[in-house]
RNA sequence: GCCCGGGUGGAGAAACGGGAGACUCGCAUCACUUAAAAUGAUGUGCUCAAAAGGCGUGUGGGUUCGAUUCCCACCCCGGGCACCA
């Protein structure tokens, strides 16, 4: 072995080793407890792994190499979630087609988390843009459709105009494109929606039952958005029409002074109703169906509207007849589309009150009209259908067929994959790419045979990934997306993790087609992640976000070349808790590379043989401490301070002359998880040295866990912390286990306490079993 | 505005209600070196020449023998939602 550590020569040697061993492949139906530990799969940039993506790998690889020392058999996989819009945008610039620069891109992302030495089960790899994967996607979508899920509709939607294509509502994030940051408009288009809204209560209640963070949960909780309320109807004077509103107050009803319906209610389609501004009204409508979003959203404190001349309605609590208003301040897309308004207790309708000199009445809250059933019980939620169409080519292409006799068709199950043409012109028309190539449309009814055309549009990327968990436990199978029986045996999987910016979007997403099946009978679960953690971001020096444009960002390359892999690992993972934002510090990795120096140096420290050890000593006592404590910080995520109870043993094995075998062994086994090279490749060379042979095939990684002697996790002798009033004034040495009188005495005797107690009256003792005693004077 | 996180040395941080600052970085001094780097040793919250002591976990209050930890109010930073009736 090599005098100096060498991770450059160590690291892809151990790789290939591992590979080669086939110790990272998970067994179908083994009799061990199976483990699932399942990272956020990446959309392989042109950029190349970012230094943010090892940090959850890594804490992964940690639980997963742990899970598989303690007898789990673990399926760690990885793969690629392949299509999306920056392939594409590469593609109008470059001309390049997506296909070829993502696999070029997914050959480059392989090559580089292949060189951290993550054990993923590189046999169940994934790509979600090749047509054995996105044939599944489609069968997903013709899942949906024929259980009335999936389901095209013109409507209101997100528009935009540089990525040309429309976005779900959770993409239109601040009214701007997720992707490139231009203004959303709304368009009214004929759509692909996924009724997620169906899932609405299933959705709420399952977060009850499952481990993840509680602010993703709350986010989560808010999306959807539940309400709980009462509907009541507002009689037209003189008509036969009414206009429902949706109020979680129904007690204020006697503070009601006006009503309010957006722009796009129903009531003005039907022209009878005698309004005598009509045409004012109806400019108003058009004004603000025109107006974006963010416009509408900026415009939050200046509230606009009209009034409906030659109408009124009647509040059925006091019977008073009220004006009613057309204003953009209430939502089309919520409730009824019309409220109440009571501007004495709701500051939009005071605003708006205000603005339009409308009384305020302060008037008695009463439960009234539910008591009497004229308002009737009502639940309101705010999560919208998902709106899944893409006007984009890198897409799964959506499985429908219009024929001009029999309508809308889906694409039976046998021709399946409808396969992603070729001959098309990337640059995006508001129309698909997709219509320009004449091979794609050149079809038949799969009805009537007759002349029909395809559907153009693509699914959202994230179509793809919410079922791709499915995926690794069967990659090949031609005829289902999973066997049954592997879905019985793996899932729903044991922990998952990733960045907290999936909170709404996929997370959910994912629940949704979980439950989807569950309903369906198709699975036993009906949630697919049972304990979800955080990976913190890490942020350039400075803690700003890393970017391109600022030049902040580091490469992992760099680091691995210059430190090697597992100091990168040790690094990240001792940076600070694991899902906390951090900025990266150049100097600190230093003393990452310095740590695993140390433990290189033991080996050419170490003269002890297994007989020459000291049971019982000092040694012996911190590695069953460190055992306890690396194992239950691991389980709990927190490698930092697991990392430093390793570097707290190290310090002390340095200080013996001759180091018991047993101890490097074992401290060697519990270092193995984080930095799996260097543990490797030392533990090896005890084992070659032990056997005087060169030993091939048994690696660390086959070892059991060590455990730890809980009966020497105790001391003998303990400090007891003596304090006067609660302020510490000393420490007492004691026989562990001694009671509050032995410790009085002692305490008293010692000479620094007595100064202190003297001639004092001592009201109170405190005492902390082997922890410390209070002396209240 | 509402809802979550979070404020501890020069920096990242640690601490079942029980000695605040473990561990790591940085810095200082020393050793090795012609020198530097690397490595090793020692020190390193503030105050005081030093010891003893005093003061210290955003601010102010409270509970407790004892509070970084629990409660109340406020300030600041980060994130999410945002006219959802």
């Amino acid at each position: 072995m090599a005098e100096k550590y060498e991770p450059d020569k160590i690291e892809p040697k151990w790789q290939k080793f591992w590979e080669k061993q086939e110790l990272n492949k998970a067994q179908d139906f083994d009799k061990r407890p199976k483990f699932y530990c399942l990272d956020m799969f990446p959309y392989p940039s042109g950029a190349g792994l970012h230094v943010g993506h090892p940090k959850g790998y890594t804490a992964t690889d940690i639980i997963s190499r742990y899970k598989r020392m303690n007898g789990f058999n673990v399926l760690h996989p990885i793969g690629w979630d392949a299509f999306g819009l920056p392939a594409e945008n590469y593609a109008i610039k470059t001309k390049v087609h997506p296909n070829e620069s993502t696999h070029k891109n997914i050959a480059h992302f392989k090559e580089q988390i292949k060189s951290l030495g993550f054990s993923y089960d590189w046999s169940r790899e994934i790509d979600t843009s090749s047509p054995e994967y996105y044939k599944w996607t489609q069968w997903f979508f013709l899942f949906l459709y024929e259980n009335g899920w999936a389901y095209k509709a013109k409507a209101s939607v997100n528009w935009c105009d540089s990525c040309q294509t429309v976005l779900a509502n959770e993409q239109a994030q601040d009214g701007k494109c997720e992707r490139c940051s231009s203004d959303v408009l709304q368009k009214d288009l004929e759509q692909w929606f996924f009724k997620i809204t169906d899932f609405n209560e299933e959705l709420l209640q399952g977060l009850e039952k499952i481990d993840w963070p509680e602010p993703i949960k709350i986010m989560q909780k808010n999306w959807i958005g539940k309400s709980e309320g009462y509907e009541i109807d507002f009689r037209i004077r003189n008509q036969e029409s009414g206009i429902r509103v949706f109020t979680t107050r129904i007690d204020t009803i006697f503070g009601c002074t006006y009503l309010v319906v957006a722009p796009e209610h129903d009531i003005f389609k039907n022209q009878e109703l005698g309004i005598k501004n009509y045409e004012e009204v109806k400019d108003y409508v058009e004004m603000a169906k025109k107006k974006s979003e963010r416009d509408r959203q900026a415009d939050v404190k200046d509230k606009t509207g009209v009034k409906l001349e030659g109408i009124v309605a009647i509040n059925p609590a006091n019977n008073k007849e009220i004006p009613i208003f057309v204003a953009d301040y209430v939502l089309s897309g919520y409730g009824t589309g019309a409220i109440m308004a009571v501007p004495a207790q709701d500051n939009r309708d005071y605003d708006f009150a205000k603005k339009f000199n409308l009384p305020i009445v302060e008037a008695p809250n009463t439960m009234e009209m539910a008591e009497k059933g004229i308002a009737k019980k009502k639940i309101n939620y705010k999560m919208r259908d998902w709106l899944v169409s893409r006007q984009r080519y890198w897409g799964a292409p959506i499985p429908i067929i219009y024929c001009e006799k029999c309508g809308e068709q889906p694409v039976p199950e046998k021709d399946l994959p409808v396969l992603l043409p070729t001959d098309v012109d990337f640059v995006p028309t508001g129309e698909s790419p997709l219509v320009k190539s004449k091979e794609f449309h050149k079809v038949k009814c799969p009805q009537c045979g007759g002349p029909a055309r395809r559907e153009s549009d693509t699914t959202d990327t994230f179509v793809c990934s919410s079922w791709y968990f499915f995926r690794y436990l069967d990659h090949k199978n031609k005829n289902e997306f999973a066997d049954k029986k592997l879905i019985d045996y793996w899932l729903p999987v044991d922990l998952y993790v990733g960045g907290a910016e999936h909170a709404v979007l996929h997370l959910l997403y994912a629940r949704f087609f979980t439950r989807a099946l569950f309903k369906k009978g198709l699975i036993d679960f009906d949630e697919p992640f049972l304990k979800l953690r955080n990976v913190g971001l890490i942020l350039a020096q400075g803690g700003v976000k890393m970017s391109k444009s600022k030049g902040n960002v580091i490469n992992p390359d760099d680091i691995v070349k210059e430190y090697g892999a597992d100091t990168l690992r040790i690094y990240e993972m001792f940076m600070g808790p694991f899902d906390q934002a951090i900025a990266w510090d150049t100097n600190s990795i230093k003393g990452a590379r310095k740590f695993l120096d140390r433990v290189y140096g033991l080996n050419s420290k170490k003269q002890e043989t297994r007989n020459k050890q000291i049971p019982n000593s000092k040694l012996e006592k911190l590695l069953n401490k460190t055992i306890k404590k690396v194992g239950e910080d691991i389980e709990a995520m927190k490698f930092n301070t697991a990392i430093s109870a390793l570097m707290i043993l190290l310090n002390e094995i340095e200080k013996e002359k001759e180091i018991p075998q047993n101890v490097f062994e074992k401290f060697l086994l519990l270092l193995a998880p984080f930095a799996p090279h260097i543990a490797e490749e030392l533990y090896s060379g005890i084992k070659n040295q032990e056997l005087g042979i060169k030993r091939e095939g048994n690696s660390i990684f086959e070892e059991q866990w060590p455990k730890y002697d809980a009966a020497l996790l105790k001391d003998e002798k303990v400090n007891i912390v003596v304090q006067i009033n609660g302020k510490a004034r000393g420490v007492v040495e004691v026989e562990a286990g001694a009671d509050r009188e032995q410790v009085s005495v002692i305490a008293k005797q010692d000479g620094k306490m007595s100064q202190w107690i003297k001639d004092k009256e001592i009201k109170k003792v405190i005492f902390v079993k082997d922890k410390l005693i209070n002396f209240v004077i």
